[in-house]
DNA sequence: AGGGTGACCTGTCGGC
DNA sequence: TGCCGACAGGTCACCC
């Protein structure tokens, strides 16, 4: 479900409000991705400092009573989706995990579990480095260079849909933009990412920064059952050119949008408009 | 080291 | 109606 718009529109809809809140209870439910890492109750008398995101994490920056600082991370899985509440209704099936403050109530609805919350002490912490230390780039930030972008590249042999996804030349591009911003650069999503030419490595440089900024605009893709923090939908799918268009026509040329599977996703052009 | 594969988990949808 | 397989926004451990 959520790539980085998703999660950056999170991020916005309930980091001010939390921030300088105190923990005041912490529900947990059936058991996420990975274990939490600490006591549920020795988060409470916590207080949460600010909100960050690295890549499809969300960092929450906190004290804790007994562990002094830490970093909560949250990961939204494919399914997953963070809501703030005023006063939560009673939790179901799929709500996973509460963190109250005096500021509301912030809880993980997670139907497929994907998702997970990680204790961890900070940034230096075992557990927090193996999540982060593999990650590339920030796509929207000045650290992602178009001719670096392009030289990482050129030393893999994988196909450029999947060096996209991989996540460690540049973050945040998941399953629906990694076909959105090839359609944008005109590249064929099988093409090995070592044979993408210099003009086309500065056009999907381009490309994958104008899909996100667009579906940042947007609130975010809701296929299925992405909300925001208000649990509000987002609308970028409406505008997709190709994402989940197999057998429709290109919305530039009347090709008809093919679907392929490529390392067991699905990966969506048009033959014409990314002829290689 | 990079690349390919299976695994994790639950729900929904289409076909028979 | 029921069953079965395919598929869904992610990413990790494992093997070559």
């Amino acid at each position: 479900m959520p790539e980085l718009p998703e999660v950056e529109i999170t991020r916005r809809g309930f980091a001010d409000r939390v921030s300088g809140a105190h923990i005041l209870r912490v529900r947990t439910g059936q058991p996420l991705r990975w274990p939490l890492g600490c006591e549920p109750a020795s988060l409470v008398g916590g207080q949460v400092l600010g909100v960050r995101r690295r890549g499809k994490y969300l960092l929450m920056d906190l004290t804790t009573p007994s562990n002094g600082p830490g970093l909560l991370l949250w990961h939204l899985g494919m399914s997953g989706s963070l809501r703030l509440f005023d006063s939560p209704p009673p939790a179901g099936k799929h709500d996973r995990f509460d963190l109250v403050t005096e500021r509301g109530t912030l809880r993980l609805h997670d139907p497929r579990r994907f998702g997970a919350v990680v204790f961890a002490r900070g940034q230096a912490d075992p557990v927090a480095r193996k999540l982060l230390d593999g990650l590339g780039v920030e796509p929207l930030e000045p650290g992602f260079d178009p001719l670096v972008f392009w030289q990482a590249l050129r030393r893999r042999r994988a196909p450029i849909k999947q060096v996209l996804l991989a996540g460690d030349v540049v973050v945040g591009v998941g399953n629906i933009y990694a076909s959105e911003a090839l359609f944008a650069a005109g590249i064929r999503p099988t093409r090995a990412a070592s044979r993408v030419t210099r003009a086309q490595a500065l056009r999907l440089h381009a490309a994958v920064q104008q899909v996100l900024t667009r579906a940042l605009a947007q609130g975010g893709s809701t296929l299925r059952d992405f909300s925001n923090a208000q649990g509000e939908s987002g609308y970028f799918q409406l505008e997709a050119m190709v994402y989940d268009r197999a057998g429709l026509p290109c919305r530039i040329c009347g090709t008809t949008i093919r679907w392929l599977r490529q390392g067991q996703r699905s990966t969506f052009y048009c033959p014409v408009c990314q002829p290689v």
